[in-house]
DNA sequence: CAGTGAGCGAGCTTCCGCTTGACTT
């Protein structure tokens, strides 16, 4: 009964779909005939999105299950590793994968084969063991498959070619595995006993912190040198007076000196038109989206954070609208490149579709997916937050232009020359003659750059045509500092040396700022003056005038444990923190998975040296550049040092054993390492009277949340527009009229004598007795609210 | 909301990579 049932739908299956039910169909017909025993297809992936996509996909007889990733780690009690066992693991299955474990047990026993089908890399073949030895699957009815594509075709294809467990693979997980708990959990305990408590150190944070303290460190030590750029503008002979156009000479003028004499050769110069050149140029589409082309896009165009834009992604992914969001790889399947050409053909036409297929360029790549793409490339827009249709869209543009043809320009040079004088001008025009794959999307270039996206036109010229000047301006520029890191740009940087991996990059750097080495934050920047001489009707005129420079938005800084760390284990751990470290052991881990090394003879290998070193460190070595003497404090005579204390860096005048010491915290900006003896004495002028208002005293202070001023019990946020060394009596008294009617005007009622009040405040009005705050219910007019009924809901509320 | 910087010395902290919710305000 039960047989003919299966065969009459193996056999609607047939008839209904060619491709995948072939496999069904054979399989089915093999547990009619008795060939695999009666019962269900268990499928086991990572991803519970992924496993409901893929149920769909197979038949009533499949079930699938996820197990969210890894479901062992190793013992966090102690190392979890036998080091006198040759290194042997200790795998615990974690409390909140127990749930998960338990579940897949009861589908393992209900299933007569288990498909375990998680990605094809090193952690997804690790993840198909760990599930073959908890869920004590036997070889017989188990079958490893992988799919790089969610589509019928990968499935069916996956599913024909069953494989056994890669166990060189698996071990090459598990050398990676122990190395970093090696590394991570023998070195963080040093930073305890030697730097605080709580820090961490481990392979990958410990290298993208050094990254962003030697940065600082070369914008520290960075002197900007002056230069003076030659722009002119000419009207070209014969054309109309408001014809004009823009030139520069290409090179630099090293000074002042060279500069002026060139304005000055060029008094009374006749100028003409030397050559003119046009070139063309093509322009090719960027691959396809990985995590951290996606993060770094995202960051440039629509300024969303790492993890603003990891958590949209997950969203969209879970939707059902974009393919899986962490990965390394351009790869788009065949059904996508096919989807995309019919997109492009219709919206248009088909001489912007080209079919391309990118290699994956970054180090380390293991390529278990695809790239990130639309699921369904003719949706141009979705529902969702803003902040998931924009990154929806990005996805969408940069998949689709992918596939888009070369974009063809014709570049325009034109040179203008006197023989007054030795450098010529340069005009430059970008015509676009077929815009192919930029009608969609242009990747963003490097910040700085300067590269104008502008097209100018330049009249029709001809050889020989004079050039008329109309001013020439030689204009004193600065050399650039080299960039700090935002989030994005570490991305980048940590992607080219093959460190971490796509589902790290977020988490790593929000571990280097819970553990205080950096901060994310943006910084005004500094004026700066420039010289700047402007020919125009046979004179020279020369004018000061001032810009700003060094503004810093959304980029990580160092805080001085940071830089105290790096500088602790570069001193004695320099080879784990060589920013080629990940990748000679990556070299060793592929051996293990080629079958040519034993796992744990890499990590002897590697551990002994290792673990003498951190004996050593431990025995013997102080934290560098813990105290700095910055000089004497002209009024008391007493050395001025700057150290970390307890809570952050302060500066403390006084030996540590005067009893008249005095102590004030760095502010916010200012580093143990670069702070002068004058920025430090500065901090100690506050707190400090500003003058009295109404016989009170107004005191400035920098506290927690930056600087104030305190008057009678209010305080008062000083922002940006005051520095509380300098603010004067009359504005803090205009801040206090101000906050004062601020206050007056966030107060509904009042009730003095039971200390309660009710305020207005950012999400409505509420109750305020005391410190405490309670929520007016719904229903409760706020205006006329008696005071028997406010006791009321507070006494509720309490409990 | 608006500091602190001493000393008992218990018991704890920490890694990297896979994956999602479960929490509070």
């Amino acid at each position: 009964m039960l047989s003919a049932f299966y065969l009459r739908c193996a056999l609607s299956y047939k008839i209904r779909n060619k491709n995948l039910d072939n496999t069904l169909f054979y399989l089915l017909l093999c547990s009619h005939q008795g060939l695999i025993s009666m019962g269900e297809h268990l499928v086991i992936v990572e991803s519970p999105a992924k496993a409901k996509t893929i149920e769909k996909f197979l038949g009533s007889n499949y079930t699938v299950k996820s197990s969210f990733g890894h479901i062992r780690d190793l013992s966090k009690k102690n190392l979890g590793i036998d080091i006198e066992k040759g290194f042997e693991p200790d795998y615990l299955i974690s409390d909140d994968k127990k749930k998960v474990v338990s579940d897949l047990k009861a589908a393992v026993k209900k299933a007569a084969t288990v498909w375990l089908a998680s990605d094809e890399d090193r952690e997804g073949e690790a993840i198909a063991w760990h599930l073959s030895d908890v869920l004590k699957l036997d070889k017989e009815n188990t079958k490893r498959i992988v799919f790089h594509e969610i589509t019928k075709v990968a499935i069916q294809n996956a599913i024909e070619n069953p494989r056994q467990i890669d166990m060189d693979l698996v071990m090459a997980q598990q050398a990676r595995r122990v190395l970093d708990r090696l590394v991570g959990f023998e070195l963080s305990p040093i930073l305890w006993r030697k730097v605080k408590p709580k820090l961490s150190a481990g392979r990958v944070q410990s290298v993208a912190l050094r990254l962003i303290v030697e940065r600082e460190r070369e914008i520290q030590n960075f002197k900007a040198k002056s230069s003076y750029k030659i722009d002119g503008i000419f009207n070209p002979e014969g054309s109309a007076k408001s014809v004009k156009v823009y030139a520069e000479i290409p090179e630099k003028f090293n000074t002042e000196k060279d500069a002026l004499s060139f304005l000055e050769k060029s008094k009374g110069a006749r100028f003409n038109v030397a050559s003119i050149e046009e070139k063309e140029t093509k322009r090719t589409p960027a691959a396809p989206f990985t995590t951290s082309t996606l993060q770094q896009e995202a960051s440039h165009k629509l300024g969303f954070s790492l993890s603003q834009t990891m958590r949209a992604a997950q969203n969209l992914y879970e939707a059902g609208h974009i393919t899986y969001m962490r990965t390394d790889s351009t790869n788009l399947s065949k059904l996508a490149l096919a989807a995309a050409a019919k997109t492009i053909t219709e919206l248009y036409g088909k001489n912007y579709s080209k079919t391309r297929q990118y290699a994956t360029k970054s180090k380390g790549a293991q390529e278990a997916h695809e790239a990130i793409r639309p699921a369904y490339l003719n949706i141009t827009e979705i529902g969702g937050s803003p902040v998931e249709k924009k990154l929806y869209a990005l996805i969408w543009k940069r998949t689709i232009a992918s596939q888009m043809a070369d974009a063809s320009i014709i570049r325009t040079l034109v040179t203008i020359e006197s023989d007054s004088v030795k450098h010529k001008f340069e005009a430059t025009a970008d015509k676009v003659l077929f815009d192919g794959f930029l009608k969609v999307y242009m990747e963003t270039k490097e910040e700085d750059s300067g590269e104008k996206e502008i097209e100018f036109n330049l009249p029709e010229l001809r050889i020989d045509q004079e050039m008329n000047p109309i001013s020439i301006k030689a204009a004193e520029k600065f050399s650039q500092k080299p960039p700090r890191y935002t989030e994005a740009s570490l991305v980048k940087r940590l992607e080219e040396l093959g460190i971490g991996r796509p589902s790290t990059y977020a988490p790593t750097i929000t571990t280097l700022g819970q553990r205080g080495y950096v901060i994310k934050e943006s910084r005004p920047g500094n004026e700066r003056s420039y010289k700047e001489f402007l020919l125009e009707k046979g004179e020279i005129k020369s004018s000061v005038k001032s810009e700003t420079w060094g503004v810093e938005k959304n980029k990580l800084f160092p805080e001085d444990i940071g830089i105290l760390v790096t500088d602790f284990l570069t001193a004695n751990f320099t080879s784990i923190i060589d920013y080629n470290f990940t990748a000679k052991i990556e070299g060793d881990f592929d051996k293990i998975a080629a079958g040519e090394l034993k796992w744990n003879k890499v990590i002897a290998d590697f551990y002994t040296p290792f673990h003498e070193t951190v004996d050593k460190t431990l025995a013997t070595s102080r934290p560098t550049n813990a105290v700095r003497l910055l000089g004497v404090d002209p009024k008391s005579g007493k050395n001025v040092y700057v150290r970390l204390g307890r809570f952050g860096p302060l500066a403390q005048i006084g030996e540590a054993d005067d009893p008249q010491k005095k102590y004030m915290s760095l502010s916010k900006g200012q580093l143990i390492e670069t702070i002068t003896l004058e920025g430090a004495l500065k901090l100690f002028n506050l707190p400090r009277t500003v003058g009295d208002y109404n016989g009170e005293d107004i005191i400035a202070a920098i506290g927690k949340f930056g600087p104030y001023i305190k008057y009678r019990s209010s305080f008062i946020s000083l922002g940006k527009d005051y520095d509380p060394y300098t603010v004067e009596v009359a504005d803090c008294i205009k801040l206090i009229t101000e906050h004062a009617k601020k206050e007056a005007n966030k107060k509904i009622q009042s009730f003095p004598e039971e200390g309660i009040e009710v305020l207005r405040g950012r999400f409505g009005a509420y109750i305020k007795k005391g410190k405490e705050n309670y929520k007016i219910p719904k229903g409760k007019d706020p205006e006329t609210i008696d005071l028997a009924t406010i006791k009321e809901i507070i006494l509720k509320q309490k409990k």
